[in-house]
DNA sequence: CTTCGCTTGTGAATACTTTCACAAGCGTGC
DNA sequence: GCACGCTTGTGAAAGTATTCACAAGCGAAG
């Protein structure tokens, strides 16, 4: 039964769960799928078809049942439980996912940070403690880190996230301004900001799109 | 003659462009699409596609020029010169962003900082003054900013967004959690660190695709 | 000057995503 | 219990993106 599911309607759910977070807390009841679609940047049909992939979860005439739905998409996307994340490189950008509150408020927990300097290892910051990257193997058993995160800087990056795969972390989040592949069968989801500037520059680039043409 | 390009080609330019700058600085004169595919995860087709969207920059049986090419894609996504970039919420994500050098070595510096507490205001944070959130208009025009990145919390950022947009700001990178979209005409882009992280949540959650199914 | 190895550029084919459009169905009101 | 307004779920159509596969062409070697 089960389809391959793109990374966009991955995304899309994510979207709908944080609307329907929401509206839980607003309690309302239900929510149309034009609504869904409204506030995430998706169509109304984009919304039904990306659901339907998983299942028929509305009420037709009527919509979806939020509380219902919130719970599904949690179930589909793996966030009914909290995830134990580990933080490698606390500088400037690991540092600051440390005390991102917003983590943990949805679901992810920083459990272990690493950093090479021996002025940071042993400190804690927002209440972990830097361990030394030679440690990570150790940590990440003991403290049994899923997902980790690599802010290191790249010419390391590469080599952090395979001793990361080679002791068990499941997922890879990369800060990084590197391409990270071949890491194992381990997925690495790569977030580059300057890369992100880069696609602003070129729309900034173009001529102007103008009705007239 | 100008087709649509999609974002994910832009993307990848971007990719190729950091490779050939790399391969600039080694003094390697020329690259073939295999190469430039191996090491940013796309195939040779694509890269050869990519660039023949924009015109023919490649020698039969040689390669590419990474000079020429390197200049050419400069040229393509607008980094030929650098970008004025202002920063509105100096707190961690914001405050990371201020200091991270590798935007000012890629082409985007950092010109206007705001925020909205009096403790910041003021202060020269990696030698950027940060302004009240008040004066953003006034700044945007007077420092002439041309990207801005809103790293504020979410329910502050549409409202960011839109005074930025209504100043003059030619596009917008987003760090709050939340959709931004029907700000004017002007392109945003979201860079959502929990979404990535719920993404390789579902990964995580599908039971692991084995080669016997 | 010709052959050979290699690589580009690109139509055609395939795969994937999104949009359309409408029958099916729910619940309210009369 | 019937009709109506509204919304879902979904095949089919349209639209995009990627991969295939090969002729065209470059340069080196002999």
């Amino acid at each position: 039964m089960s389809v391959r599911i793109s990374d966009s309607t991955v995304r899309r759910l994510s979207l709908y769960l944080r609307m329907l977070r929401d509206l839980r807390e607003q309690q309302v009841a239900l929510v149309s799928s034009s609504q869904l679609a409204a506030r995430t940047g998706a169509t109304s049909a984009q919304v039904r078809k990306d659901l339907s992939l998983f299942g028929s979860f509305g009420k037709r005439g009527r919509g979806y049942d939020v509380d219902q739905l919130a719970a599904t998409i949690e179930d589909i996307l793996g966030l009914s439980r909290t995830w134990r994340v580990g933080i490698v490189g606390v500088g400037k950008i690991g540092g600051a996912l440390l005390g991102y509150a917003d983590m943990l408020r949805r679901g992810f927990e920083v459990v272990a940070a690493f950093d090479t300097d021996p002025a940071k290892i042993g400190r804690a910051i927002f209440g972990v403690r830097v361990a030394p990257l030679a440690d990570v193997e150790r940590v990440v058993r003991e403290e049994d880190v899923e997902i980790a995160i690599v802010a290191t800087p790249p010419d390391a990056a590469h080599d952090v996230a395979q001793r990361l795969a080679d002791a068990g972390v499941g997922a890879i989040l990369n800060f990084a301004p590197i391409e990270l592949h071949g890491i194992d069968g381990v997925p690495v989801r790569t977030v580059d900001v300057v890369l992100e500037l880069e696609g602003l520059s070129y729309l900034l680039s173009r001529p102007p799109a103008r009705e007239t043409d």
